[in-house]
DNA sequence: GAAAAGATCTTCT
DNA sequence: GAAGATCTTTTCC
């Protein structure tokens, strides 16, 4: 297991320094890369947070050491791709909400069925163009097929922090971030 | 056991 | 701007 000691703090710090880090997957012989630019974070004492009621047997890798994936699916038809980012039975993690498509993009878009900025800029659209399932809760980001890999933190004045989008409770939380400027952060 | 809501996206008006 | 698609998980009787 790698150390991913700078995913160890607080849920927001994790958070944060997951912008400009790379996700690659390997599938069907082809290795597609992506640079998040946008995530939320959630964690057990967040009414928001899908770890809120417990440990159970559909949200137990939130609970494991950082550096897991949670994948689950939203509204029945779209998966929804989580770093986990805390201590093994803290159930927290980071929403990965937006990325920007390093390669091949043509692959992406036959995924996806849609180019440009509609290829990554939301939850439900990058895990399509990325082809993450449910398959891959509870895996390891140090190995194949899905990685993540670590880079340099952006400077603070690239950050921008906002409330999240999507939920009903504890809407006033500051706890969505992203990279300033980026075209493919997500709007609604 | 049944019902409702959900960390979304697309299409239509 | 609003609603529909579609299914898992949670909650309430």
């Amino acid at each position: 297991m790698q150390n991913w000691h700078w995913l160890q703090g607080p849920v927001e710090d994790a958070a944060r320094r997951l912008l400009g880090c790379e996700l690659v997957h390997a599938v069907d012989g082809e290795t597609l890369r992506v640079r998040i630019v946008e995530t939320e974070a959630y964690d057990q004492l967040d009414p928001a947070s899908h770890a809120f009621h417990g440990r159970t047997a559909a949200n137990d890798a939130m609970f494991r050491s950082a550096g897991h994936a949670y994948v689950y699916l939203s509204h029945g038809i779209h998966h929804c791709l989580n770093v986990v980012t805390g201590q093994e039975g803290f159930g927290c993690g980071a929403l990965v909400r937006a990325a920007e498509p390093v390669g091949p993009v043509g692959e992406m878009t036959r995924r996806r069925g849609r180019d440009g900025v509609q290829l990554t800029n939301g939850p439900g659209k990058l895990c399509q163009a990325l082809a993450v399932t449910r398959a891959l809760t509870g895996h390891d980001l140090t190995r194949p097929p899905l990685r993540l890999i670590e880079r340099p933190a952006l400077p603070d004045d690239e950050v921008v922090t906002t409330t999240r989008i999507g939920i009903s409770r504890a809407v006033e939380a500051p706890r969505r971030f992203y990279i300033r400027g980026n075209p493919y952060v997500s709007r609604s």
